[in-house]
DNA sequence: CCGCTTGTCGCAAACATTGGCAGGATGAAG
DNA sequence: CTTCATCCTGCCAATGTTTGCGACAAGCGG
């Protein structure tokens, strides 16, 4: 069981939300991509399950996961928006700009960058899912192969 | 006059696209904001010189230009994107959970971290606009001065 | 188990965004 | 200046997302 089945319910009930049937299904079928997904595979998913609920449950149910904290919303640059299940320690992605690829990463890099911040700006950050856009080693060395040196 | 008026023809001309004035109204229509503006506000602003100019314009014209990377787009957390005119150097913004105001930061803290992202993961960041979220010097102190301290 | 209160769901309508197409504008060549 | 090929725009339709509302179900107290 990926997600936090034990906690999301309490939370819920902390926040002053009811556990309904279909929010359980919608936060099961984002646990189930195990990664990024989006708002049609959610759909999919959960309508394999039940074909009765409708897209607009899964539009509430998700802005409420993710004020919640329960779900994380990241907008990879393609336009649509991504969701996630929250994990407990702090990630980030990177996303290639050339292969489209994304891998993960820790939060300790950042985390200096955020204190750094914090000393000079005064701004306490508490973003805990950044995306970042650049090129990963394989595109970068593709690059250097097909662009001619010493131009 | 805030954006690079010699410029942009240039580039855009560069990449094989052309010079109309429906680009230029709306390209008028970001720096005029002289900071982070809406679509709603984009398409107000161009309609009081010319009504006849249609939502799907802008939202071509605004697609078009993030590509060519003259206006920046950011996903502020509250919904809508932002645009905003490209400035010469790379900058970031911070965004205050609690009171919601915004503030500028250079790049100069980020390109640190960027590198170590680099020796670490191989990979050669290139995002040149990231939005953080956090609490800003005034609402961190709100908050400390109304939790009661000692528990 | 039953009924009550209130939050949630499904439906449909409103609103926002994107795509196709024909006419018109742009930039280049004659 | 005129013509031409192409791209761009505006209109319309399709699609994606949000909102309002009556019916329904979750959680609570009997």
């Amino acid at each position: 069981m990926t997600h936090q089945s034990l906690h999301w319910e309490k939370e819920m009930w902390a926040a002053g939300h009811r556990v309904t049937r279909q929010r359980a299904l919608i936060l099961d079928a984002v646990c189930a991509a195990d990664g990024h997904t989006s708002i049609g595979e959610v759909y999919a998913r959960v309508r394999r399950v039940d074909t009765t609920i409708d897209r607009s449950t899964i539009y509430r149910a998700l802005h409420l996961f993710v004020e919640l904290e329960l779900v994380l919303a990241a907008d990879t640059g393609s336009g649509d928006i991504l969701y996630e299940i929250r994990k407990l320690q702090p990630h980030h992605h990177l996303v290639c700009r050339d292969c489209g690829g994304e891998q993960e990463i820790g939060d300790a890099a950042l985390r200096m960058m955020f204190d750094d911040v914090s000393r000079q700006h005064g701004f306490r950050v508490e973003t805990d899912h950044l995306v970042m856009f650049g090129l990963c080693h394989e595109c970068v060395r593709a690059r250097e192969h097909h662009v001619v040196p010493g131009t």
